[in-house]
DNA sequence: CTGAAAGCGCTTACAG
DNA sequence: CTGAAAGCGCTTACAG
């Protein structure tokens, strides 16, 4: 066991000043050549590393990023974070990962807990449960603290904060646009997430391009049950003959009554959700899905609270990127 | 903006010395009820919050726990994750997370990286390279620093560390016997990790059950269409009844071969994987498996840690815990 | 070119 | 019961 050595052990085997050696080892022009080299080849032969904790106090930083996680489970999530943790590693940065479960309760905890100065920084994806409880005093405490926040993900929000995100909305504009330029005319919508933000929005979006139609086809519901047979319906009664899933559950509920009523996708039935590329290229049919790019997003998140830890932008005015998705198209599309 | 407050200006305020202020608001016995009160008040006042970093330094340690994940992508390390970050979190422990993406080069820069002091202990699933190439210095660089370093998951290598895993050969030895119990002739197995030490693992458990039996129908290869064209082999030609597959892309393209050769599963064809729940419930038919109950593991990891940083442990004997698993019986087997 | 000193924000053994 | 002092391991403005 080596045992750290610190600048002051380095200090007394040179017989120079504590000073000295620092000022060596960060090449300072103040050091003669030959004690930097002396320095040099005594820290590297018993392979000293500065004291990290020691370094941000003095310099008043931590170096550290807080990144708050609704559920990271959802492959979404996981993908972005592991854009963030190869964004942070370039500088030097490191990611201390904290999971809400959805919940208030622990995002206020977690929050609460940032505000003693752990983090040089947060990025959120805001809970389920926040958004509905419209509860956002434990943000404002982080930027009363002057810690950064940068919100991901989930944008539409009135907050004082950058935000990066997704369009949502426009996503399924496309994806309906699209499917009627194809000459479909029945177009579904399924949600397992129309109560949140996000889900909303992708509605809006399905809407908006279905603009004149009315009594839309949607099965909406967060219970599976509930939704399968809502689905079932668009399905069997309505005869849909494309149908736009928002989220994961829905997709999946959507392939499994296709299954069951031995529906022919995508003959009978176009396909398309929002999930993830692992998952979807695996599925029978394989799944036509909207690719968000979420490691983009991770890398973009870091970019922007950087930006903002160095000064780049001006103070009460906020950056908002979107990460533009895209389609693609597998066997459930046909196209 | 609050701006936080420091001890020094706490003091000041109160026209006490910095020593009064720290004992009062830990409670310290020396300090007059009397005062102890007047320096509360006026902490929560101004919500004085001790700058952790400052802390840490007096304390020479980090509250910080550094873990690195082979892939993130991989739900099961998601999930074990989620369950470090809830045990850490009764702590107050942080976790710092490393993505290593199965790369050696990787692995090594951030074990160097923790070396210099970073955090308190390691939580590490060594990556695929790693231990194909079986370099192991960059840990044993860790253990010189005497930094605790607990293996989860990927154990079965000769390191001296404390370790937390699956029991993987069990659990197939466990299913494939159950198989022969329910009087099926003809199992077979399929693997896209034979070449890693869990799939080994997995596979010499399915090979001792099947003992006395030679040439065992096995489909094995990295390459998916490969491994499409194995298994299908081993369905059709071979005609076996069920299938134990060792991971992810085995059991999703064993059900895709299933799907697109019309066999009937479960009548004429078994199928159970290792996958996670999310997934294995959504598919269709919906997919046994076995559960491997992640977030115990991720909770049990930080447990074997912390006992190690408190000494609970004798120093060069090391723990090793096993996980059991449990099988997880839908539609694809239909027992 | 080198070193003594101050300071980052705390904690704690010690003196009074 | 209170406070001065030392120290955790660094960095850096300043004096020499």
């Amino acid at each position: 066991m080596k045992s750290k050595i610190t600048l002051k052990e380095l200090a007394k085997l040179l017989n120079v000043s504590v000073s000295t050696v620092s000022k060596a080892l960060h090449d300072s022009p103040e050091i003669s050549p030959k004690t930097a080299e002396r320095v040099k080849e005594l820290a590297k032969l018993h392979n000293y590393r500065p004291n990290p904790v020691a370094v941000n106090l003095k310099k008043s930083k931590t170096g550290t990023i807080g990144v708050v996680i609704p559920n990271i489970s959802n492959s979404f999530f996981a993908r972005v974070l592991s854009g963030m943790e190869a964004e942070a590693h370039k500088h030097e940065q490191q990611i201390i990962t904290y999971i809400s479960n959805e919940s208030l309760e622990r995002e206020k905890q977690i929050c609460d807990m940032l505000t003693s100065g752990m983090v040089d920084g947060v990025l959120i994806a805001i809970s389920e449960e926040t958004q509905k409880k419209k509860q956002f005093d434990h943000l404002f405490a982080l930027l009363d603290y002057d810690i950064p926040v940068v919100i991901y993900d989930r944008i539409n929000l009135d907050l004082p904060a950058d935000k990066i995100g997704v369009d949502d909305e426009k996503s399924f504009y496309d994806t309906a646009s699209f499917f009627k330029a194809k000459g479909l005319q029945k177009i579904g919508l399924a949600s397992a997430i129309h109560h949140v933000g996000i889900g909303q929005l992708r509605i809006k979006g399905y809407q908006k391009a279905m603009q004149g139609e009315n009594m839309l086809p949607m099965a909406t519901s967060t219970k599976a049950d509930e939704l399968k047979r809502k689905i079932k319906d668009l399905v069997i009664d309505q005869k849909i003959e494309a149908l736009l899933c928002t989220d994961f559950e829905s997709a999946i509920l959507a392939t499994r009554v296709a299954y069951e009523e031995g529906i022919k996708v995508p003959q009978d039935l176009k396909l398309i959700g929002y999930i993830g590329r692992e998952v979807a290229e695996y599925l029978t049919p394989s799944l036509s899905y909207i690719e968000q790019h979420p490691k983009e997003l991770g890398v973009a998140a870091i970019e922007v609270l950087n930006n903002r830890l160095q000064g780049k932008y001006e103070s009460g005015q906020f950056e908002e990127k979107i990460i533009t998705t895209t389609m693609v198209h597998l066997e459930s599309t046909g196209f």
